[in-house]
DNA sequence: TTTGATAAGTGTAAAAATTACATTTAAAAT
DNA sequence: ATTTTAAATGTAATTTTTACACTTATCAAA
């Protein structure tokens, strides 16, 4: 068998892949953040400033480095975007059209990041250009990263329904509304208050404080915060997050 | 703004990326059968018959083209094992530590594909000395396939739960029972006979034939099949695929 | 022709989950 | 004291899910 196969399968092996087509590696960042004055769900976009497309709207980018894995890429673009490390990312998926970057083949992994709006450095957000769009008002982007953008809001839509991912978006602490609001953006829909806070509550996995947020309302309203240790402990026993 | 941009974003969108590292871009298969005799799931794999490695078995992979996407090349990858073409085939995910292939950089990306077991030319995948494998007896497999299986092993039980793609595993005419052991094998656990019926039934998106499956019983059972423009008509009316 | 064997086919009741819906309460401002 | 504002809270009806067992059609063997 061995000496039926032809040579560069052994060439494939031994000294790589000569024969083979390479590619660029991009990665793009789908900045999901929730206002949580506006109660809007957005997404951060940076402006190019150079030509071609000059002016046009994109998410946060980079390439794929030699020494680097994906994950590790799609951290650095953030990174360098928001001065924020330690996030929460996702891969999407691949997006490979041959023609899909017209300056050369790059076939781009798209991640989305879930942060807590008022976390990100301002400076370097400006020094990009970038700006929050609310997702009702996402403009034109280049290449395919429209695309990208709705798959990335239909898999946060799956994934915040069956993991607690949704508190990424939130600080610290906050409100049940909130967190009713979070969801409504993220989903899409309006939910009922006393059906949300039952179900939530029987969830188990927040800690009630004593403290209150005045913002809202005279009365303030109790603010809690995310449980991870509980979850984790109940998800190691069976429990399935599922809202 | 224009002139206060580095000379090479200009190159870049110009010229191509030159300052950046490329990488080869691998295509890896996950194939489902469903063996109707026993009544098992199982994937193609097939097994290394040069050095390093010799002997080990792997997935079906290949490497991206110039000239296509990704979605063709593993469209191609699976043809060349199966002879099969227009095949349900979903992108799972991007591989891609750094080390994967210690023959050379190459981000490797995981498709899945559903294929009626039967179908497939038997001489082509003898000529790749493949073979099926249950879920439950996959072997160690080469650099990082193990972790690709898993993966499509999980993306399958939630998208067969939320879209009817097991048809894409049986024969044209399937029974009843056929249909039920298929999602038990892909759920991996029992189904009750009369609820799994009802809930199939009340789907409304088979057609049930006069003909029926005589192999299994003396009475025989009737046979079925997937009525896709009815589906199709429902789902455009709002209607969601649920198991 | 009767009997036995085999899997197919079928319904109902209990439990759980989801939905719809309106009033009272706390606190600050006037 | 009165007004204003959003927070907090429970119940009943509906829908969905689950558990569960006997009859039927057909062939093969006695």
């Amino acid at each position: 068998m061995l000496s039926e196969q032809p040579i560069q399968s052994i060439r494939k092996t031994i000294q790589g892949y000569e024969k083979e087509d390479k590619a660029y590696i991009a990665v793009d960042c789908i900045i999901f953040g929730f206002d949580l004055n506006e109660e809007e769900l957005k997404i951060l976009l940076v402006q190019r400033d150079f030509e071609p497309q000059k002016g046009e709207w994109s998410l946060m980018g980079g390439f794929l480095k030699k020494d680097e894995n994906l994950d590790e890429a799609a951290a650095r673009v953030l990174y360098q975007l928001t001065g924020l490390y330690d996030i929460y990312m996702e891969q999407l998926g691949v997006f490979s059209e041959i023609d899909r970057d017209p300056a050369d083949r790059t076939v781009s992994i798209a991640y989305y990041a879930l942060i807590n709006i008022i976390d990100h450095n301002q400076e370097m957000v400006d020094h990009h250009s970038a700006q929050w769009f609310n997702l009702s008002e996402i403009p034109r982007l280049i290449f395919d990263h429209n695309k990208m953008v709705n798959s990335a809001i239909q898999r946060l839509q799956y994934k915040a329904s069956v993991q607690p991912i949704g508190f990424e978006l939130l600080p610290e602490k906050f409100t049940m509304r909130h967190l009713q609001k979070l969801y409504e953006a993220i989903l899409q829909r309006e939910l009922d208050k006393r059906n949300f806070t039952k179900k939530i509550n029987a969830l188990d996995i927040l800690i009630k404080l004593d403290e209150k947020d005045k913002e809202s309302s005279k009365k303030g309203s109790f603010l809690y915060t995310f449980d991870k240790e509980k979850y984790l402990q109940k998800r190691a026993e069976g429990f399935v997050f599922k809202i």
